[in-house]
DNA sequence: CGAAACCGCGAACGCTGTTTGCAGTTTACA
DNA sequence: TGTAAACTGCAAACAGCGTTCGCGGTTTCG
């Protein structure tokens, strides 16, 4: 009988995603926790053991809740994410400015991805999902833009070497964790004589050290640097 | 009181995936299905519905089957997921021998893999797992590594080159098929300039027709050329 | 003060991967 | 050939998941 009482997770018709819904509402009593505390929990729960450890009622558990009043904050899971992933990319800043050229600036915010990779090894899987952008991820993309303002291309181009830079982060810090890697062990290599071959080598060297470094300088000029006028 | 069944999915002490052990026991009536229907089966799910349509009830369900039978055959999902890449892998057949330099070669099994993943978006998302490879994985590592014997450098960096120009080719087929990007509808934008400037912008033209040629040569160059004798 | 809006949550729904126990079938061996 | 072992397929069930519903208590607005 009495008007039907909306979850404000689900916002109006104007609110469709997080980041455009009010942290509260006017009226009720204060939450006991804060979007943030909740984002806190849910990276503190997937850097300790996986994005798999993020369930809603892992996340209600460690801050003292029952699951279903996340949904007070949230509309879905996909929203946490969403949450969990700004929280993470504002570990970005601040965003290098001053010295060297724009590839160099750009190689060193690079290197601030990869080490936030690797606090975060949950980071790719979180965002290989369409992603609702909020502020810190749209202050990234700014900043990406703003070191790229030297260079003479295409917006377009720009954002295809802007994601490329974050997918190659994303696959060294892969290979670094060793996640997603096959394993030769306990395989009969007999009907392979190419990878018999090179596992019977003795271990060679690890590759370049500043193999990172030359990847991404060779990305980067390839990709924004046109040859034809 | 009788001898324990086992389930021969579990293989025994020394069959510890699929690859290493018996399609079928020796003894009891022959399964309706094999291990190829089921592949079949499951990516042809994935292929119509992603990855997430692949459950164990589905599979079974397209096969006739109810879902505990499959676990005749597999011993968990993981090992659905194993059959499905090592399928899909086999389509990379046949591997370039012919034309050209190493790079050609390489360039031209990379693209292979690019339509392979065009065909089969969710790839990226089942490799992305600890995996243990199949056969035909284990031919395309194969491939590889005789499509790089003229190159001089150590096995550790060509297995990191191969593992980049895959990575970076699902990269490319993510962008394409516009998964797992942010979309900058509906946000405001006017606290990120350098973000508005460039929408503001008229649409320049799309990059590079052959930017995945020019990037993976450049990669490619740049991993598995020393400059330092 | 009353009404509206909001917070937290117990209970429940449909889904998931997986295990158990049993009936029926085929093969190997004595 | 007879019998025991091994195998297949499945109904039923379990724990966990994301999510929804509806209720009682709390805060704020008009």
């Amino acid at each position: 009988m009495s008007g039907a009482p909306r979850n404000p997770a689900d916002g109006g018709a104007a609110g469709r995603s997080i980041w455009t819904r009010p942290q509260r509402g006017a009226r009720g009593p204060a939450p006991t926790h804060s979007r943030d505390e909740i984002a806190a929990a849910a990276v503190a729960l997937a850097d300790a053991d996986g994005l798999g450890a993020v369930s809603m009622r892992a996340v209600a558990g460690a801050l003292g809740m029952a699951a279903p009043s996340l949904y007070r904050h949230l509309s879905s899971r996909d929203d946490l994410l969403d949450l969990m992933v700004d929280r993470c990319v504002g570990e970005l800043r601040p965003y290098p400015t001053d010295d060297g050229t724009w590839q160099d600036r750009f190689l060193l915010l690079a290197r601030r991805q990869l080490a936030l990779h690797r606090r975060h090894p949950w980071l790719p899987d979180a965002i290989a999902r369409p992603t609702v952008p909020g502020p810190n991820t749209l202050a990234h993309f700014d900043a990406c833009l703003r070191l790229l303002q030297p260079v003479r291309a295409g917006v377009a181009a720009k954002f295809e070497a802007i994601a490329m830079v974050t997918g190659v982060v994303s696959l060294f810090a892969r290979s670094a964790a060793a996640a997603g890697t096959v394993t030769f062990d306990h395989v009969d290599l007999a009907a392979y004589p190419h990878l018999a071959a090179a596992f019977a080598e003795p271990p060679s060297a690890p590759p370049d050290q500043d193999l990172f470094e030359r990847t991404l300088r060779s990305l980067l000029t390839g990709l924004l640097t046109t040859d034809h006028p």
